[in-house]
DNA sequence: GCCAACGTTGGC
DNA sequence: GCCAACGTTGGC
């Protein structure tokens, strides 16, 4: 099983609205890069498990643990036009923007991005890489285990 | 709200 | 293919 870190900003959809949600479960939708496009397309799979990030907030930070529903399928908001997401460019033939579903685990301690900077086996996160901006990135094991044990 | 970093677009 | 202009992300 792989590791992820994806990003959300708390005030449009954050842990407790994913707790919420039905079946705790909801399309993590919009993803409008190609690099990260093609993580989720290519490197995700049902069942791979991921840190909830809250992003563009007061305090940012890891504040969930969330496993992947449903593999990569089309982002249906490339071809709604009332959406910001639409895109002329996609056809249902050749979708260019996919999303996986992902599912509320557990919400954890906020975890904040410095902390995480504080912690030298963390040094090497592609999310804390200088200029990162990905809203997907791989976290390896020894990341993954190493936060579990600061929860 | 500012701004640095990065990605995308489009003229040439 | 270069590069300036513009848009977005996200920490601060």
């Amino acid at each position: 099983m792989r590791h992820w870190l994806i990003k959300s900003e708390p005030d449009v959809f954050g842990v407790d609205d994913l707790a919420r949600a039905p079946k705790r479960t909801t399309a993590w939708e919009g993803v409008r890069n190609y690099q990260a496009r093609n993580m989720l397309r290519d490197d995700v799979r049902k069942d791979d498990q991921a840190f909830f990030y809250h992003s563009s907030c007061e305090v940012p930070g890891i504040a969930g643990i969330i496993e992947v529903a449903r593999a990569a399928y089309p982002d249906e908001t490339q071809f709604d036009r009332k959406t910001k997401y639409y895109d002329a460019a996609a056809t249902k033939d050749a979708p260019r923007w996919f999303n996986v579903d992902v599912r509320a685990l557990k919400k954890t301690r906020l975890v904040s991005l410095e902390e995480m900077r504080r912690q030298k086996p963390l040094a090497k996160m592609v999310t804390l890489r200088p200029g990162n901006r990905l809203s997907i990135t791989p976290v390896t094991e020894a990341e993954w285990q190493h936060i579990l044990k600061l929860l």
